[in-house]
DNA sequence: CGGCTGATTGATCCCGGTCAAATGAGGTGG
DNA sequence: CCACCTCATTTGACCGGGATCAATCAGCCG
């Protein structure tokens, strides 16, 4: 759906985020801000934006709600590979790929903005930085794709989903979307189960343990962290992956 | 190690697979090919190319033998996260990032180029098509990992194992380094168990299974696959996530 | 009120982990 | 040439984390 009016401050998301990788000058925050508004969409909750096998010829950028990435094999087993939170960038340069690998599906109702490649090439090209920072999106979702493998071939079940919430936690908190230790988390079990690579019925045995323990609060989709060291802890969380965001 | 003297022919393998990715101008080819001859480096089996947690400032071409990158937990437990196949860029960008999420680790003694940053970006900015080509890799780097989530995650063991293999092998048929239905595969079942996330025993009777059943031959470093079809058929293999390599 | 989706609980089972030991296959020095 | 060491592969026995199956409960919406 396309957006109408102004949506102002819509795009602060991305900017926040993108001012973190690489500074931007004046003049690159507000050509990102243009293109961001001349093509702002909305969807709502289980829709999928692109799907597996179809090409793609624009670049997204997530500016509220949550998005993620899944694939799933022949008999229905699902992996969700990774969630797109507001500011990521969801295909930057995918179109230079033939198809896509994997489905991209709303966890929330969202709001994005779509930049057809021709103005994407015309955006980067015109700044350096800006491309860097594009560059950089794609490079930190490789850094977080490749925690995901060894969290989902190593760790336990219970640091799995610790990992996996103080991630989300340590990247929302960039973008200006964590509240004291809280965050919104609106993703179902049946999704978490999916990220995690655990049955729904264990992933819901988890996370009472992660509540009995403490260590968390999980209510009407709000992740409340009551310590983060001690989950860190629980999780085995990697010091290096997320390490973009911090600034020199 | 500096490697010394003429050694044409080095650079094929990259050649190769760039010119898939992206059909390259014969200019093009002879600045990769420069670019390459003027770093030329060699390392034994077993040798660290980059640890985690450190800069880096050049990009590093792997013109053979294999290496991989892996990640470990503070009490020891190691996750490889992919293979680096003859041809392929260790780190196109890399150095945008502040420091390396993961190490890099040589299975069997290699012949890399290193191009430094500098000398890099000079290249990329020659040709846009070279350029693309990095950018590629890049991408399909991304894809192949978001397999390696699936392949972890929802996998069975035996699926596991079997997607591996057709995965490598369809990775070294395009550089050509498949010979008739066999390709070298240096790795150690330790290595072999920390990539599909099982624990040696269990790998190592799950490779008996595939034996058992007459899918592959797996002797002296070297795996045949006896029924490629029926090993992909056994491994749930995704279609999309390799399509790169097919030109259009 | 009935249907639907998501969260929760209980009981049972099995895939794959762990522990321990044996077998092979180089490599090396006496 | 053999004794010995190291590293990789293999086998056996046992155990447990997490899957599976099935039922119940709690909101929410029409």
């Amino acid at each position: 759906m396309r957006v109408q009016g102004s949506e102002a401050g819509l795009a602060q998301a991305v900017i926040r985020r993108f001012n973190i990788l690489r500074p931007l000058s004046v003049e690159a925050i507000a050509a990102l801000e243009q293109a961001i508004l001349e093509g702002l969409f909305r969807a709502g909750a289980g829709e999928d934006l692109t799907a597996e096998g179809e090409p793609v010829d624009s670049v997204r950028l997530l500016l509220s709600g949550w998005l993620f990435r899944h694939k799933t094999l022949e008999d229905g087993r699902r992996q969700i590979v990774n969630f797109v939170l507001p500011g990521e960038t969801c295909d930057a340069y995918a179109y230079l790929l033939k198809t896509l690998d994997h489905s991209v599906t709303t966890a929330t109702s969202v709001a994005y903005a779509e930049i057809k490649r021709a103005r994407f090439e015309k955006l980067i090209a015109s700044d350096r930085s800006l491309a860097e920072a594009f560059m950089c999106e794609t490079l930190l979702g490789s850094a977080i794709q490749r925690e995901w493998a060894i969290n989902l071939g190593r760790r336990a079940a219970l640091e799995r989903v610790a990992h996996l919430f103080c991630e989300v936690y340590e990247r929302l908190r960039p973008v200006g979307l964590v509240d004291g230790n809280s965050c919104s988390f609106p993703v179902t079990q049946m999704d978490l189960a999916d990220a995690t690579g655990l049955s729904v019925v264990h992933l819901n045995r988890t996370i009472q343990e992660l509540r009995a323990s403490g260590l968390i609060t999980l209510r009407e989709r709000t992740l409340t962290i009551n310590d983060l060291d001690a989950l860190k802890n629980a999780a085995l969380v990697s010091p290096n992956y997320l390490q973009a965001y911090r600034r020199d």
